[in-house]
DNA sequence: GTCCATGTTCTTTA
DNA sequence: CTAAAGAACATGGA
């Protein structure tokens, strides 16, 4: 479900509920999707207040008093979800945290049918390790330092989160459309001017699907239960053999690091010198 | 039954 | 050393 829009939004969603609130019940209903260390995560957790809710790259991290952090991945189809004590629980929940702000009482929900996602206690840890830049932190030099020193495939380049964190494969395929760069090209190949093209496309196209809450192809929800709108302004995402919105050509599907890569064969160009 | 899916990690291959 | 390909994880929808 989640890349950096779509995770930034379930925290956007998860603040007003949660912040600030204490931990006073810990369910854990599937412990293989937890990662704890040693002592079980109902005592880790219960009695310790929600101190700070922040994303790096597509991880959420959770910051409690007394100080320690706890690391939510949604992987492909995970959810975190805001409800009322006493509503159903929701198929493929992992872990119920019972909340109370002042007088008020929540549950929220990790839920997760794929299993993809992970809950880890990180202790003292920042939970950022591995990570690169974040997306929307990235300079035109930054950038243009990261393309000279691969010849790997843009695409992929954008992909690997140990150097730019928080792009996935729907806002990869629209920052290289908008950017007309063609995914196959080595990034070390790219033109300067190209570079600082894709450096815009990348920030724009991430505040924009941000604005639209995200993009939901199947099972993406923010905390509240609300799907994102931004795909419906994709402009290569799964739309193999449809016109390009910009030329009318039709758009093409290849696969690239192992996932689809869609791309317009005319706007975008394949740059090898 | 088939293929595909917003992610990451491990193994194998080159 | 780099990095690509492929498989794995587990479930569900078309």
């Amino acid at each position: 479900m989640p890349e950096l829009p779509e995770v930034q939004t379930v925290v956007n969603t998860l603040i007003p509920h949660a912040l600030g609130a204490r931990i006073i019940r810990t369910e854990i209903i599937r412990p293989q999707f937890i990662h704890a260390p040693g002592k079980k995560l109902e005592t880790l957790l219960t009695g310790r207040r929600i101190d700070q809710i922040a994303r790096r790259g597509k991880r959420i991290l959770i910051t409690l008093d007394p100080q320690a952090r706890l690391l939510i991945h949604l992987g492909m189809t995970g959810r975190i979800l805001i409800l009322q004590p006493g509503e159903s629980r929701r198929p493929h929940t992992h872990l119920v945290l019972h909340l109370q702000k002042r007088s008020r009482l929540v549950e929220v929900q990790c839920v997760d049918p794929r299993r993809f996602g992970e809950v880890r206690w990180l202790g003292d840890a920042r939970g950022d390790e591995g990570l690169g830049i974040e997306a929307l932190d990235l300079r035109p030099a930054h950038l243009r330092a990261l393309l000279a020193q691969s010849r790997r495939p843009i695409k992929n380049l954008l992909l690997d989160q140990s150097r730019i964190a928080g792009l996935g494969n729907i806002y990869a395929d629209e920052s290289l459309f908008a950017a007309r760069i063609h995914p196959l090209t080595p990034a070390c190949r790219i033109p300067l001017e190209a570079a600082d093209r894709l450096c815009r496309a990348i920030r724009h196209t991430l505040l924009k699907a941000l604005r639209h809450h995200g993009s939901t192809l199947r099972d993406y929800v923010d905390a509240t239960g609300t799907a994102g709108r931004y795909q419906k302004l994709h402009k290569v995402y799964g739309r193999e053999n449809e016109p390009c919105r910009r030329c009318r050509n039709a758009i093409q599907r290849i696969v690239l690091a192992g996932r689809s890569s869609w791309y317009c064969p005319r706007c975008q160009i394949l740059h090898t010198k």
